[in-house]
DNA sequence: CATAAAATAGTACATTTGTACTAGAAAGTA
DNA sequence: TACTTTCTAGTACAAATGTACTATTTTATG
């Protein structure tokens, strides 16, 4: 890719990280990557380019997470958490502006939707292999696990946010807490030898009287 | 109140709720009100005292669905969920628009801050009495209920924006499905006399074999 | 080297937006 | 009635913003 282009937009990620997207300009990313808009716009056509650029980025990124270790399933799954975590942290400001661009771009919000679904269904398929190797239990509720999953699902769409409205800056460190709270919503669903492989990988967690 | 005001504040919250507050300029409201600009202006100096007012409003509203009813413990904390969230709803936008609004508002973000920690106070106070009772389970995990009370938070902050970006519309009727999947978060902490009662509760979400 | 293509800068424009200001109408009060 | 206060409308303005357009420079190509 063009030198000027990669500029572009590392620039414009940083700020659209920091600030929020309705709070960078065009002027502002030119400006910061020491280029003119004429330059900028030569580039990139319309303001909304650039967000879609970045967004087929970190989908492209992500994709290349979704590597699921058979032998430790449990521990795998909590891994892979935090890694689509630590890649949404890179291009935050699509969490954190989640609403206003799904409201603006319907192409990233179909594609995303489509993206999600099959995120469930990965997930679902994990459910399944856990409660085969007897590390789950079974259902005691209706749709018990798509329930769970939904919870998870909100929490990884808007931890970010979360932790925003709380007055608390944003840092990378954060997604070990993030990874923390999912792990242990899952934990009540383990069966006996899921707990005790859980103890091994994440002794910490457990009281200790 | 003033009749002008109110239906200022009416209409505001209505194009608020459906198109976003970016998306919402004072000419939209004053011709929807059908009062001038100048005349809104008089009645809301910034277009920030509007938004004030309603979050204000919201708060107002909230506060007076807290009161707990100590003979049924575990369908009381279903029921103030489901009502806090109606009341959200009315005021959706104050959650769609989360991440602006506190950006823009210190002295809201603040004090939704505080809010959030009184209601952790009261979600662990209640999580108390159910050990109490003998309906909740202890803590085998650190800071097991504390992590419980963190995923509902997002959850109940994001629930709305999250169905949005799933090209669903919001309708009331699903706040229904949020205090479902609250109820369900809670299922595996219960003990067997909590589960007893929840089953009496919610028969219908029991899996029939 | 000559020509074409790509890249860059600068200017201009149309639009939107919040808000300030003024003047007059309506309502309340003595 | 005479006045004062409250309310309403209309206009104007300054700032910001995305983007279109043109001219110029740089780079690539034959």
């Amino acid at each position: 890719m063009n030198k000027t282009k990669k500029k572009i937009l590392s620039v414009s990620l940083r700020l659209f990280n920091a600030r929020g997207i309705s709070n960078v300009s065009l002027r502002d990313i030119a400006s910061e990557a020491g280029i003119s808009v004429g330059n900028l716009q030569y580039h990139f056509k319309k303001r909304e380019d650039i967000i879609e650029s970045h967004y087929y980025e970190l989908v492209e990124k992500i994709d290349r997470v979704s590597v699921v270790n058979t032998s430790e399933l449990l521990k795998s799954f909590i891994n892979i958490s935090e890694e689509i975590m630590t890649v949404f942290y890179a291009y935050r400001f699509f969490l954190l502006d989640f609403i206003t661009i799904t409201r603006n771009n319907k192409k990233i919000k179909y594609h995303y939707s489509e993206l999600s679904k099959q995120r469930e269904m990965a997930f679902l398929k994990l459910v399944h292999y856990l409660k085969e190797s007897d590390l789950l239990r079974e259902e005691i509720l209706e749709l018990e696990y798509h329930s769970l999953y939904k919870r998870i699902e909100v929490i990884s769409n808007f931890w970010f946010s979360s932790l925003l409205i709380q007055t608390r800056k944003l840092s990378k460190n954060l997604i070990e807490e993030y990874a923390l709270l999912i792990s242990k919503s899952l934990y009540p669903y383990l069966t006996n030898e899921g707990r005790n492989q859980y103890a091994t990988y994440f002794p910490s967690h457990l009281i200790h009287i």
